[in-house]
DNA sequence: CGCCTCAGAATTGTCGACAATGTTACTCAA
DNA sequence: TTGAGTAACATTGTCGACAATTCTGAGGCG
């Protein structure tokens, strides 16, 4: 009973299985993928198989040596910095695009998603998974905010998928719940006030921050 | 006689052909890609097709819809400003790795480009095309010398095969090679200096200078 | 003991055929 | 005349088999 999902493609959605696959480390980093075995194990054909391929190439979550099999993107600090750093310049200007074109009523419901936010860390404080998605989804609001279609299909699509697979392979240690909060909400103040320049500054301080706890999380674990 | 470039595959040049034709307009802007046709065009089978699709997918240089075939996107301005804004978002953050990453002997090496365009741009004056060769080869230099792989090649592998599109498709009037060297020393003096955040700003400024001509540029010509 | 050579095996790349879906054009009734 | 329904067609998606290349390891030579 194969549910095939109408509207769509097996390569398509292969590519998304395999995405998640790897970004959970279900599939190890630096493995060396077989494609008739992960053939056989999703129960396709190495068609689809290669074309799903072709797309985790494109998101360089893989690399490929012709003839010689694909392997997973094994993530160490050096590109993780590379990304985060990628993500500061990009975050940032997105930062600086919204207070020109995030409309009204998108601010007051960033402004709710914040208080919402707010909420929960004070309220219960075991909420280390949340924490992350609610990070997550200010950081997407302010990116869809920017009104700039390729910015954000660059990083929610491509780029976060690189970040999730850090948050979730290496157990961290995210103690910076208040802090990050803290940091949302005076780059939302910013925004709300138009104030470009200073919104894009604060964006890129908050990512630095977050790359700095980040890196001194992994120094520690391992 | 096929010409069989050992260590390559069949859909890799494929893909590397299609985006030439796309980038050239050889295949127009808009146009529905037939497989069938596209395949025999080529003298190679729908498979290896259908994986240089993929891969056109994810350099956005074609829109896929399920069972529906693929079309080449089509510029509009509106593209044209996400594009350049990316840009100048990444090459500004790659000028101020520059400052810090650069070696001298590859600011040294940068330093003779310039004053090879320099004696290209005062000698000949009929130069357009190769202007616009010498323009990239500085803002390659400057991703390269971030030492910012990913950054590089976001930039150089994926995002400026659209920005080449454009040139290539808007027969443009750039009056601006003076100008635009004269920038781009600027950009070296403060790359020569170290000095990150000004190398940051001056790209910036530059790459927001450039858009503004093209764009003025296309007002005309539509 | 180390290194090179060279089959054999395993894996990747390519192809043609079949199945599934979307598109189009024609018929027929309101 | 126009619109819905439908049947034929064209195109995309998937599969299994074959060809080409790389990897492996056993054997022999220095």
């Amino acid at each position: 009973m194969v549910a095939h999902i109408s509207g769509t493609t097996l390569a398509d959605n292969l590519r998304e299985k395999l995405v998640t696959a790897i970004i959970d480390g279900e599939i190890p980093q630096g493995t060396k993928i077989s494609e008739t075995a992960l053939a056989s194990r999703y129960g396709v054909s190495r068609g689809p198989l290669r074309e799903a391929i072709r797309g985790l190439e494109g998101l360089r979550l893989v690399q490929r040596r012709p003839h010689a099999g694909v392997r997973v993107i094994s993530l160490d600090c050096a590109e993780l910095r590379e990304i985060f750093t990628i993500r500061e310049a990009l975050e940032g200007m997105a930062a600086r695009l919204a207070c020109e074109n995030m409309l009204d009523e998108d601010i007051c419901s960033l402004d709710e998603l914040l208080r919402l936010h707010e909420s929960e860390v004070y309220g219960s404080d075991g909420e280390l998974y949340f924490k992350q998605q609610d990070d997550l989804d200010f950081h997407l609001r302010v990116l869809q905010g920017s009104g700039n279609i390729r910015l954000y299909k660059l990083m929610g699509e491509d780029l976060y998928q690189l970040i999730l697979m850090y948050r979730r392979q290496s157990r961290l240690c995210p103690a910076r719940a208040t802090l990050a909060l803290d940091e949302h909400k005076r780059i939302f103040d910013a925004i709300q006030a138009r104030d470009g320049e200073l919104a894009e500054i604060l964006m890129r301080r908050h990512i630095q921050g977050a790359y700095l706890t980040l890196q001194h999380c992994i120094g520690e674990n391992t």
